[in-house]
DNA sequence: CTGAAAGCGCTTACAG
DNA sequence: CTGAAAGCGCTTACAG
């Protein structure tokens, strides 16, 4: 029988040169261990003569299992989520599930439009980067069935499993650190997310605990070196006296440290600077960067795990998973 | 008739419940311009209330188009890599195409076990950061049938397009560059991959042709800040004379830069500095760096472009397409 | 503008 | 250890 429309090989080529059936191959394929070694032998050498690769639209739609998992992310353009995505990459790859991508820019609209091109791909299982704020799409997510895992953050109500740490809580430890060290005039720099903005909550809120200043607050345009430059001119501008600034990452506050030395400004002696993320920039330069540690190949290697366990029916714990967050205390602050 | 297995809605309900076929629920999916508007509103009323999401599987089976396109990446831990990702998903995204990603860590082994996985799915196109090396998996690319874009490179022989620029000439520009601006010992830190092989070619061929000593060679651990240290340090070690550094990109010649400074070396007075990339990083250092400028972005908006037309029966022009690179003369160099 | 029939290439559940 | 039958949920090609 010709091999219909696309000329490849089908299941049905292999087993007529195997001398087999195209059941016996399929479950050569998936199950060896259940046929015959002389079987296998013959299947093996027909794929390879003819180059068969499996359909696995077909596989899919029979076995009502896609062997794919969605992974949602806000932008590809910022490297923590990168590493995030590595981590779901190596540990879902090594279980045999392939990652359908969506970078949805920021954008609710286009997230909404992804989700739906996503589910219709019968995805076994999703991974998020951030919270999915929508009710109606966090219920199409729990509709789908399967082990939904968001990440980055933390919520008492996950659609089903969230990996992440508090921003409120890294906020307010770091806002702690610089008033035990003396600091009295605190400022934040950060986007306009919805994680920066727990975070500048929980750096408030413990500011004001202490009862000191309430700290200046600028926004940054983008998590770059220049933003940090131009965070750390806006923060002298509004409070010549600020004395400890924490910023959105390590890359921008790289930014901060290379300004104020630019300008003669003594770190940590007259400003202490913390980043967020310890990235490879702030251990480079020179005071070496503060930072809060987000390990973040890790939440993503954590996401993958509990997708794979969930999948192959391992009993998995607790929904929310608090990965913490710690101050790596070092030169800057 | 209930919902089989799954329990979601199959096209069968939608069209039950609007009171038609399931082949006009179908096609006022795809072409709704070849249905009434009145059929039109009852599908997408039925559409809505059910929740509806089309099982691409079944239709990948059935169209023999599978909506996908297969991206393989060496790492996403490359941040010029995720910037070409990311145009090439802009592109895609916006014909409705969706991605299927691969990350093969540099390893062939897994690039190989990728690719057989991907082709799998039936992408309709492929898109490759970098060239496929190994023939057979050439030859497997090539049996796909569909568009496949190799990029980040130049070959005269690709297996259907590729979209990049001659590392070659980018080393022999910036030799020719330094040894214009009167430099006449040179030093080169890449890493151990074939682009950096190539642009290292190009640099000590010019080097040459120009007469001057042969360039002094360090490898680079990674793309980050510290090796550029590293390196800045085991040229000097080398070639205390040395007077001017092309670096892998400019991550690592940011590191260059910062490291000379700590140790009171003039740039560009005594030693000039060159990256690649004209990443944001560059920008924001002291002395401004000069850079052999990537556009990485473009790059993958151009092979997600080069996809498109081709699976829409655009007529597509040159299999080799040179975006070229040009040197970014600022202050280091 | 709409629909009945056939089929895409696999796997499941059953039987032997 | 192996296979015949039925079906997964769509779309194609044809007819009207």
């Amino acid at each position: 029988m010709a091999d219909s429309v696309t000329g490849r090989p089908r299941i049905e080529t292999v087993a007529q040169l195997a001398g087999t059936s195209p059941i016996t191959v399929s479950r050569a394929l998936r199950r060896p261990e259940k046929v015959a070694a002389s079987t296998r032998a013959r299947i093996a050498a027909a794929i390879e003569q003819l180059g068969y690769i499996p359909n696995l639209s077909a596989s899919s739609l029979a076995s009502r299992r896609s062997g794919i998992v969605a992974v949602l992310v806000p932008t590809l353009g910022h490297s923590l989520f990168a590493e995030t995505l590595r981590g779901i990459s190596e540990t879902v790859a090594a279980a045999g599930l392939q990652i359908l991508l969506g970078d949805y820019a920021y954008s609710t609209e286009r997230e909404r439009a992804l989700l739906r091109a996503l589910a219709g791909r019968q995805p076994e299982a999703v991974v998020t980067i951030g919270l999915v704020q929508d009710a109606a799409q966090r219920a199409l997510l729990a509709a789908l069935g399967g082990p939904v895992v968001e990440t980055w953050d933390l919520t008492p109500e996950p659609i089903d499993t969230v990996i992440g740490f508090s921003n409120e809580a890294a906020g307010a430890a770091v806002a702690r650190h610089f008033l035990a060290g003396g600091r009295r005039r605190l400022a934040f720099a950060g986007g306009a997310d919805l994680r920066a903005a727990a975070r500048l909550q929980g750096f408030a809120a413990a500011i004001a605990e202490a009862g000191a200043a309430p700290p200046c607050v600028v926004k940054t345009s983008d998590l770059a070196v220049g933003a940090g430059r131009v965070a750390l001119t806006e923060i002298l501008e509004s409070d010549p006296a600020c004395d400890a600034i924490f910023l959105a990452n390590d890359v921008v506050a790289a930014g901060a440290v290379l300004e104020a030395r630019d300008r003669g400004i003594a770190i940590p002696g007259r400003l202490a600077i913390c980043g967020l993320g310890d990235l490879e920039i702030g251990r480079a330069i020179r005071p070496v960067l503060t930072t809060v540690n987000v390990d973040a190949y890790d939440i993503g290697r954590r996401a993958g795990q509990v997708v794979v366990d969930r999948l192959s029916g391992t009993a998995v714990g607790a929904r929310v998973i608090d990965v913490g967050c710690s101050i790596i205390v070092r030169e800057s602050g």
